[in-house]
DNA sequence: TACAATTAAATTGTATAAAATTTAATTGTA
DNA sequence: TACAATTAAATTTTATACAATTTAATTGTA
């Protein structure tokens, strides 16, 4: 009667989460320097790279649905980084955009990664091998 | 002006973050036949490992503080899994002991890894690979 | 031995997460 | 074309997370 799947140190979701959220603290000062939390911070990212996107979309982009996302996407459109209208074809749309001072938040944001990518140490071919993992568990979660 | 490490699909801390809660809800359905949450499961992992062991000690292991651990503990309490007495040597420190029902739980959870393991789809070897990566990462950013 | 410093939990306040339900708009079809 | 089915957000409820502060117990030391 082996029992060790049981053991904490011997779990693969353990450590997933528990990385996920020391790392998410080291961006901690960088992200309260622009005033955004992480999730709000990579619900930019979104809007960095597509000037307007609805919230299904992007909550597919995120892994996130409308619970997580309403609140949060109201409390950016009230620092004014992003706007929110219903979509003239499909009114069940509500269209994200993002604002000029939402663009202009790149630029401070630009050296983040780098900054946090320092205190990670890992060697470039771990970071490649962590990547290709995570997205290949990522992709197929994600399709069942 | 290379602005690519703000794009979402080359950071290592998003699908992190994404992959643990993706995860965590291949947990659910197992973990409902239980009645925990995965907060709370990985919780009495360790109480299953450690018969007794104090508030600090327990959000050691579990990268979690007090904020989170004390309702997290009241409400396993309830559910008649631990007890919670404060040390007779020392009074600042809140002991948490498994219960006989606590003990118990293990022989259900028992196939719990084996079935979420299933649904993942890793080759062995990649799994022993984020495995390792992922406690690099948390070995070192917990010793700073 | 008073008492300042330290330590462990608990509390407070803010921000997610996610399941389940509701509301409103659109689509497919009898 | 009514209207059932579907779809997209919003809402509701429950459960974390975590920073900051408070409370209570213990320790170190003048």
């Amino acid at each position: 009667m082996n029992f060790d799947c049981l053991k904490l140190e011997n779990q693969l979701c353990f450590p997933l989460y528990a990385t996920s959220r020391e790392i998410i603290k080291k961006y901690k000062p960088y992200l309260d320097n622009i005033n955004l939390t992480y999730t709000q911070y990579i619900t930019m990212m979104v809007l960095w790279e597509n000037n307007e996107i609805n919230v299904k979309n992007l909550g597919e982009k995120l892994f996130l649905d409308s619970g997580t996302l309403t609140p949060l996407l109201k409390k950016i459109e009230s620092k004014g980084y992003i706007t929110r209208s219903r979509s003239t074809n499909d009114e069940r749309n509500l269209m994200i955009q993002i604002t000029e001072k939402g663009k202009k938040l790149k630029e401070k944001a630009r050296d983040i990664p780098e900054k946090v990518g320092k205190c990670i140490e890992l060697k470039p071919e771990e970071a490649i091998k962590l990547h290709e993992i995570l997205y290949k568990i990522l992709n197929n979660t994600n399709k069942k």
